[in-house]
DNA sequence: AGTTATTTAATTGTCTGGCATTTAAATGGC
DNA sequence: GCCATTTAAATGCCAGACAATTAAATAACT
């Protein structure tokens, strides 16, 4: 655990990369405590508050937990799926609202990952699963719902789909690609219509995972967006033309 | 921006998390320049070294960025895919070790979300994606090659795969999938046998992109996967033996 | 002896105050 | 008008201190 004097990064970025490297490595092993903030400062050279900085950006990572007290100290943490999947969605969710990625672009991957998941979720999806889908198809067919709530309901409906998979990897990159969608389709406003549509091609959808239909998943996968695409795109077309 | 005192959260993480929710809700723009320290410990009523804490937390997130001297501060950053890649990467390759994700679960979900791109990639590939693939098959028959080696090449021809479907957040989303099996890969031996197994199907699979034929790249990515699962299959069952 | 209360020590969390370094802009000299 | 110098604002880093928390050691009491 050396640092280097030339590098022209913080030195707080600095010892944080050593660290995270032995974490990666394997050097440091989860649940191991990490020597105390004053013990790392000797080590490193540095001064407590360096090294806390340090830390805190390990933390920002989940990579380590701390814990105060007489056996307290920082600990290497169990980055688990959980932990993960907001940290995911946070950074997708800025990366499409930074890059300017059009509704198509983002659409289109999410559809397409999606769509990936449609055989195996067709061969083993459980009656949970299935039960959770038909529950949201229920929750998005009351009336007075607002966009929002359609709009989580139907995550809730797809996320439901993956996870049907029962790959919790799947699951997770998935979850970036159809949550990070969120802030753009709320900028969609769903008519009676729309949402009819849209609960038939779930309920096409539904039916066919039941079946274990693979093919017919696909197909109202590739249904739905397309029909989500343009709905966007016509929604897009009315706004330039108002302004 | 203000910050709750009943929570049990250190005060650098309740700042971050303030500074954070301002940015996804775009109450802070890309390039905006935050308060200097000195002013947002007096918004906050903390000590420096707090926001400090909390800067460096957001900066490990690149979310923001600092400069020095008479004009500097911390800058709200531009997140591009570029910077995200690596943190996807790292991220997805610690859940992976951490909980113990097996194999087969890990190359199920890489190859299903790539076939997923072999649809839009046989459509859109540029002769650049092309050069590269063949470049990288190239390289990958060339003997004296070391393990660790064969697979950076390959990772990087699977990545040309994924880049020719011409969508960056697929692109980005992938790369998790793809670049995080490598320390998988590489606890596997090549046989001079294996590579000729692997690099028929790379030529396979360039052809079939070359003549933008889907269903090929597909049949040819399903090969791929169940030969490398058996691969991994035998070497495991030859270290059970030998232990 | 066993149980409870108290003390102690270790550790993180936070603050104060200061100095060093960097950088752009203001100033001054030519 | 141009170049060198100074200045001011900001981050980077440090030293030392105190508060808060927590588990273990100790003491007190039954």
């Amino acid at each position: 655990m050396k640092i280097d004097p030339n590098s022209n990064a913080d030195l707080s970025a600095q010892i944080a990369k050593s660290i995270r490297d032995a974490i990666i490595s394997g050097d440091l092993i989860v649940d191991q405590r990490l020597p105390s903030e004053a013990e790392l400062s000797d080590q490193f050279d540095v001064s407590r508050p360096t090294v806390r900085e340090a830390l805190k950006r390990l933390a920002a990572q989940s990579l380590i937990r701390t814990q105060r007290g007489a056996t307290g100290g920082a600990f290497v943490n169990k980055l688990s799926f959980e932990e993960a999947y907001p940290q995911q969605i946070t950074t997708s969710t800025l990366l499409l609202s930074m890059n300017a990625v059009s509704f198509e672009t983002a659409c289109e991957a999410r559809y397409t990952l999606e769509r990936s998941c449609a055989l195996l979720s067709a061969l083993r999806r459980t009656a949970d699963h299935l039960a959770t889908m038909r529950a949201e198809i229920h929750r998005q067919s009351q009336p007075g719902l607002t966009d929002e709530a359609f709009c989580a309901s139907d995550v809730a409906f797809h996320r439901a789909l993956v996870d049907g998979a029962g790959n919790p990897v799947l699951s997770y990159q998935l979850a970036g690609a159809v949550e990070a969608m969120q802030p753009l389709m709320n900028m969609i406003t769903f008519s009676a219509r729309d949402r009819a549509k849209i609960i038939e091609l779930h309920t096409t959808l539904a039916d066919a995972l039941e079946a274990n239909n693979a093919t017919g998943v696909d197909t109202a996968l590739a249904g739905l967006e397309s029909y989500t695409t343009n709905l966007a795109k016509s929604v897009m077309e009315k706004r330039k033309n108002k302004a």
